[in-house]
RNA sequence: GGGAGUAUGGCGGAACUGGUAGACGCGCCGGAUUCAAAAUCCGGUCACUUCGGUGGUGUGGGUUCGACUCCCUCUACUCCUACCA
């Protein structure tokens, strides 16, 4: 008898020796078809967690069974390395954010490799390395050059007492995460790239993107926002005003004639103008600009009032909290009657409702507190009277436009991205401000800008604005005195093209066009669903930003997308409603207590997190049970795209799992067939099911393919036992399943495989080939009676329907069932079902 | 408020374009092995049943020879998003 697998030993042999001849470097070949597997590169926290465990499991699965398919696969991993974790710790641990980062990233990269993944650790980049951000610097240059990077005036979170701007992840129920303190609003002025101009591009492009999810497509359609509608002018009738018009945006023209008043913007340019002349106005809308309360609506009555442009009467004017500056064009036209935020304004300013729209049911005659929304035939309305709501759309665009009021309009929900960052730890934004007032970008020769490094002993830097010495220089160009923009960029702009710089992560230049031609798109990404919008947005308006740049020739960046469920783990809380680590819970008879022997009681089931004291830490599962059981178990039951419970059974089921192939291949070493008879049709049958894993690793479903996995060791199991198999397809079986199970436990794998003596390593061979078709020769038929099963009986393969009639028809049980009875129709379906109809 | 999704045994989940519901795993029950235990192996496991059957995929209905699958209704839960005119 052989001894027991030893993990340990094997996964760390296996790891350096896969790595040591460059088992996962990918080919300079361009000819060979590529496959780039991608997963989304984690944020260097200090150690891995089992969302990144699974994430990276299932990415490792389609990289080495494309491997084994024959492709030239790149499946690289780097690091998110910028953002606000390591300022933090800055000021907790005292250690600079560099040195914070860069001993997580070794940490963290010990971790990921005693998982065994198929990583190319040549192509390792971590974002915070100047060689990495300097490119950025370019692009954003580029970006600025021409017209796609911009400085505007935008809302930060401002903390009084830390007298710091903060992000929104700082800001907990409107206070200060570290200060407690009430947060204000505050402007200052910002960069911002031009994600508008791409908000057709960024819609339509969806379209092609046919191996992602609907849900994802949808989200970010979603956030673009796309709305048809018009533009109005409404003329104001004083004019004492510099605005002589006020434009708004809508997309229910048809309900012009329901206009009761005209709301604008707090931040409206009429507002501003007429906070100048008005008092009431600028304490109003600071009131406005204070409010946290959002859901009150606010209004001031201005006094102004504008001419209806097609009933020229007058309607008045308010300023209004919940119009939005940046939508549409900051200002509306209010219906009361078939809005529902209108008609809340309406009633608490005692404005006129009037109804224009009236459902064809007659269901609604009358509107008190609840706006019709619905569609139905326009009312009230002159020439638009009798007609439905969405030919009224077209007949009012029409005539507006005939008559110079308005025109046509679409509209995107999508806003640019604001990129500049009140922080240290990120890249910093490539801008001189000049002496004589210019804002000029730094000559690209002058490249790259880096980050002032904090001193060993001295004051930690937590703003670039506080580093004199750093931020005052000269302009290369004309020797001027500048000052060097001290914000820094959001952490999305360095993953928003990492992908591409993985294709030649050393390169001197930012973009190595050759091979990202070859390389993209990416074939498949694999993260959380999490990222659905923002990364993934910004990264397609990367890519098209840079394609226009002309720096690469790639439209989408990523061809196939995967989004992976979550990591949960039971809870648990005790009499004080303090929660409970899962390791300390001892269970007696059909109690829980915890180790003090208080009494606990099972909470529900969460996504893993330190606040719940439900984490379980990948290292410590590692070292008990190895990789490979971590991995199996990730795997098993759950599909990938649905959240995966933790448990600490379902762990060592997959222990077991993995000792009972160790086994069984030990088995066959010593297997002799006594049998003479021997059915080949058994052969057929493991062919079958490696073709149903494989057809199951294409569709992402394995856990369907881990259960097929689990028939192929049980039949095999069974026929070795009952001697049923000749000896040379048992080591073929055996063989086979070898290479099967290798992207979903690679360890166990290459040591069978060595063991075995098979040539060459495991993660190198070439997946088996097999038939595609099974033909059987005969099988086994359900015969129904009026739609339920009472009977089953043998047929050949393609026997047709007269002689499975017949066969039916004379079979006891069939017989029991219609005798006595009228037999209206008999329904055949070819090797399928016979159905007799009988009454 | 808007949008998307999910619902199948004690549990996680299978069921290809409508054709034997519950594959596979966990758990549980019984047995073998053992001085005993662990491990391992074998058998059973949707419910009810007069052992002939009957019912059963969140609810109620519909289409069909036949529905977990398609259509409508309602319910529950999850996620995203939110004053977007």
């Amino acid at each position: 008898m052989s001894d027991r697998y030893n993990h340990k030993t094997a996964e760390k042999k296996w790891q350096s020796k896969w790595i040591d001849n460059e088992i996962f470097s990918s080919e300079k070949n361009k000819d060979k078809k590529k496959y780039y597997v991608l997963e989304m590169f984690p944020y260097p926290s200090g150690k891995i967690h089992m969302g990144h465990v699974r994430n990276y499991t299932l990415g490792d699965v389609v990289a080495r069974y494309k491997k084994l398919k024959g492709y030239n696969v790149m499946h690289p991993m780097g690091w998110d390395a910028f953002g606000l974790p390591a300022e933090n710790a800055a000021i907790t641990e005292k250690k600079s954010p560099e040195e914070w980062t860069y001993n997580n990233i070794n940490i963290m990269k010990g971790q990921l490799k005693s998982m065994g993944f198929s990583f190319d650790w040549k192509r390792e980049l971590a974002t915070c390395h100047p060689e990495y951000y300097k490119h950025e610097q370019e692009f954003f240059i580029e970006m600025f050059k021409k017209g796609l990077a911009y400085k505007k005036e935008s809302e930060v979170n401002w903390d009084p007492v830390d007298k710091t701007v903060l992000a929104n992840e700082q800001v907990i129920d409107g206070r200060g995460w570290r200060s407690g303190a009430e947060i204000e609003k505050k402007y200052l002025s910002q960069w911002f790239l031009k994600t508008s101009k791409y908000s057709e591009e960024l819609l339509s492009g969806l379209d092609e993107l046919d191996e992602w999810p609907e849900k994802v497509k949808t989200m970010q359609k979603n956030w673009i926002g796309k709305s048809f509608g018009a533009e109005i002018d409404f003329t104001l009738i004083n004019k004492d005003t510099n605005e002589k018009k006020i434009k708004i945006f809508t997309t229910r023209p048809d309900t012009i004639y329901g206009a009761t008043f005209i709301a604008i913007s707090a931040k409206h340019p009429l507002s501003k103008e007429l906070s100048n002349k008005n008092n009431n106005i600028k304490k109003f809308i600071s009131k406005c600009e204070a409010s946290n309360s959002e859901k009150e609506k606010l209004g001031l009555n201005t006094g102004l009032e504008v001419e209806h442009p097609i009933t020229k009467k007058p309607l008045p004017v308010y300023i209004a909290n919940f119009v939005l500056m940046d939508y549409g064009l900051g200002a509306i036209f209010g219906c009361p009657a078939h809005d529902q935020r209108d008609l809340d304004f309406a009633n608490k300013f005692n404005l006129e409702v009037i109804m224009v729209v009236k459902p064809d049911d007659n269901s609604v005659k009358e509107i008190n507190t609840e706006a019709f929304v619905g569609s139905g035939k326009i009312i009230n309305s002159d020439f638009l009277n009798g007609l439905d709501v969405e030919r009224a759309k077209i007949e009012i665009l029409n005539f507006l436009e005939s008559k110079g009021l308005g025109s046509k309009k679409t509209n995107y929900k999508l806003r640019d991205w604001g990129v500049s960052r009140q922080r240290y730890w990120g890249c910093p934004i490539p801008i001189l401000y000049r002496e004589d007032g210019e804002v000029v970008p730094v000559d690209e020769s002058d490249l790259p800008i880096i980050l002032p490094k904090n001193k060993k002993g001295g004051e930690l830097i937590t703003s670039l604005k506080d580093v004199q010495e750093w931020k005052t220089t000269i302009c290369s160009q004309t020797g001027l005195k500048a000052i060097r923009e001290t914000d820094t960029f959001d952490t999305f702009f360095e993953s928003s093209w990492y992908f591409l710089r993985f294709c030649n992560p050393r390169l001197n230049k930012a973009i190595d066009f050759d091979e990202i031609k070859y390389w993209l798109p990416v074939d498949q990404y694999i993260g959380g669903i999490e990222h659905a919008i923002l990364h993934l947005l910004y990264s397609r308006f990367f890519t098209k930003a840079l394609r226009d740049l002309n720096y690469i020739d790639v439209r989408e960046p990523f061809r196939g997308l995967f989004t992976q469920g979550m990591v949960t783990h039971k809870t648990f809380r005790n009499d004080k409603n303090q929660w409970i680590e899962p390791g300390e819970v001892v269970a007696k008879k059909d109690k829980i207590f915890d180790s003090d022997g208080n009494i606990v009681f099972a909470g529900s089931v969460e996504k893993m997190s330190k606040s719940k004291k439900n984490v379980i830490d990948p290292t410590e599962i590692i070292e008990l049970y190895g990789a490979d059981t971590a991995r199996w178990f990730m795997l098993s039951d759950s599909p990938p795209d649905r959240d995966l419970e933790w448990s600490e059974r379902g762990v060592l089921a997959s222990y077991k799992f993995l000792n009972k192939i160790w086994d069984i291949s030990n088995k066959s070493k010593v297997y002799k067939s006594g049998l003479k008879n021997i059915d080949r049709g058994y052969v057929d049958k493991f062919e079958e099911k490696i073709h149903e894993i494989t057809l199951n690793i294409e569709s992402f479903h394995f856990n369907k393919s881990v259960a097929k996995i689990y028939e192929y060791v049980n039949l095999l199991s069974t026929l070795i036992n009952e001697k049923k198999l000749k000896n040379e397809d048992v080591s073929v079986i055996i063989k086979n399943l070898t290479i099967v199970i290798h992207p979903f436990i690679p360890h166990i794998s290459e040591e069978i495989w060595n063991k075995l003596g098979f040539e060459g390593f495991c993660a190198a061979t070439s997946w088996p080939v097999v038939r595609k078709s099974f033909k059987k020769e005969s099988l086994r038929m359900p015969i129904q009676i009026n739609g339920k099963t009472r009977s089953l009986i043998d047929i050949n393969a393609n026997e047709e329907e007269d002689s499975v009639l017949q066969k039916a028809m004379n079979d006891p049980k069939v017989i029991k069932h219609t005798e006595n009875k009228k037999v209206l129709k008999k329904i055949f379906v070819k090797n399928k079902i016979v159905n007799i109809v009988v009454k």
